[in-house]
DNA sequence: CAAATCTATATGTATAGACAAGGTTATTAT
DNA sequence: ATAATAACCTTGTCTATACATATAGATTTG
């Protein structure tokens, strides 16, 4: 299960005699291999101990080197087990504009999702595109509302691959992440993603679901999901009414 | 100018055989006094060796307690000088809407940021309010647009209150950053900041200035600078083309 | 057979000491 | 007086060691 000591560290070139930290190399010797895949998440790193012994260096050292790893959110150390590649994080805070429910309920009000429609297509030359897929390819597409206090706040299509032929979950509905879905209906698990937040006006369609008037402007978010081989695999474009909605982010860290 | 050991070590409570740790003690120890201002941004904290010999520990638990502080960027350590409370990290990359300059350029585009007025107001009510400042105080006022290859992008308005009765630099206009403005003609240092991003649509001034027809949605940052008593010592309003603006984050650590 | 105990192994904390390298200040030589 | 040098202080790196603590598997015990 823990695979340790599966994986070969004789390819590291460490020069204990440069003029750069040892933990530093070490630490960059890690990060390659994990960038490049020779570390898949979930893996275990050599032991400590055996690492300082290989390399002929104190485990302290190593330890250096592996703290600047758990820093940058790469690895994760369990006491007693092991240290392990960790899962590269998705759905973070960059925009804030998800955890629509924490917020929402901060605010004293009562978050809700509404799903208006979920059904199998089959993907069109844009659809096929985006996701790298043939042409008429079986994919999931899900219509979402988010309402606080029942009215309408965002308005969401993601598409995802179909491609375990699973049924839909009633549990997967209550908040259907883009990344969640994915990894139920998916070949591949997610691991990194990219969003881009644009403004726009409403269209007829986004008007009457968010309950605006036509050319209303909204902040509109792209967001598109890879798996390890950097292949997409879903698909999703929220929009959130720019009336209802702002991002505010605090620089400073005094307290009050 | 160091003001080494002008700081007292007396009143933190380390318990050495706490299972609490040390080295996190001694952490959050540091971080409570530059949270309650016991250490200002800049001041020097003692030296590890004078910590080491106080609490009749080890230098390398206090390190261990200093790098927690370094990696959380609330101090910072200098070689053979020592090791200070850094100043907050303000104009943060948080929207990334700032740092036109190193976007555009990557973009081979040639930014450019034009001063169309600089001149002192009085403050009415609303400013007065917004600065926290009796009415009719002096304040700085300043409007510039940001283009690339000469088509305007952004349309920025600030206010700083105008308390050194310095003339404005030219320097200051090549950048002007609200919070270098700020630090120039305010009494106290800017030490933390508010952004609330939000979409809008152009009035007849923005419209003509961004070139763009009435209307038009737009991304609309209003941003407030805080001194260290909390005190807003400076206000901008800042309108992004939504036209060409997209915000663009990646997660996950793969590359390519 | 199942539960408790032991044992080996992993990371976590802490120590004391050595030397390197950057920075400041005092001293010395010119 | 000025410039080069030396002494000293600071953080940075690295080692070797010790014990603490969590985990998993083997062993003993009921």
């Amino acid at each position: 299960m823990s695979e340790q000591g599966s994986f070969n560290l004789d390819q590291a070139e460490i020069d204990k005699n440069s003029v750069i930290p040892i933990y530093y190399q070490l630490a960059k010797f890690f990060e390659k291999q994990i960038r490049q895949r020779n570390l898949l998440p979930g893996e275990a790193l050599p032991t400590e101990t055996e690492i300082a012994s290989h390399f002929g260096i104190s485990r302290m050292t190593v330890r250096r080197a592996i703290s600047e790893l758990v820093a940058a959110g790469m690895v994760y150390a369990q006491k007693g087990k092991g240290t392990f590649v960790a899962m590269p994080k998705l759905d973070n805070i960059v925009f804030d504009l998800n955890n629509f429910y924490e917020e929402i309920k901060q605010k004293g009000m009562k978050p809700n999702s509404k799903l208006l429609e979920a059904k199998i297509v089959r993907s069109d030359e844009l659809l096929s595109k985006r996701l790298g897929i043939p042409l008429n390819t079986r994919c999931l597409f899900f219509r979402i509302v988010i309402t606080a206090n029942d009215e309408p706040l965002a308005y969401e299509r993601k598409y995802t691959v179909y491609a375990k032929q699973k049924p839909i979950l009633e549990s997967e509905l209550k908040d259907p992440s883009l990344s969640s879905l994915a990894a139920a209906h998916s070949d591949s698990l997610p691991v990194s993603s990219k969003k881009v937040l644009m403004v726009s006006r409403t269209t007829e369609e986004e008007s009457l679901i968010l309950g605006v008037s036509r050319g209303t402007p909204v902040f509109l978010m792209v967001q598109t999901l890879y798996d390890l081989e950097r292949k997409p695999i879903a698909w999703g474009l929220s929009i959130f009414r720019g009336d209802r909605y702002k991002l505010t982010s605090y620089d400073g860290w005094y307290d009050e």
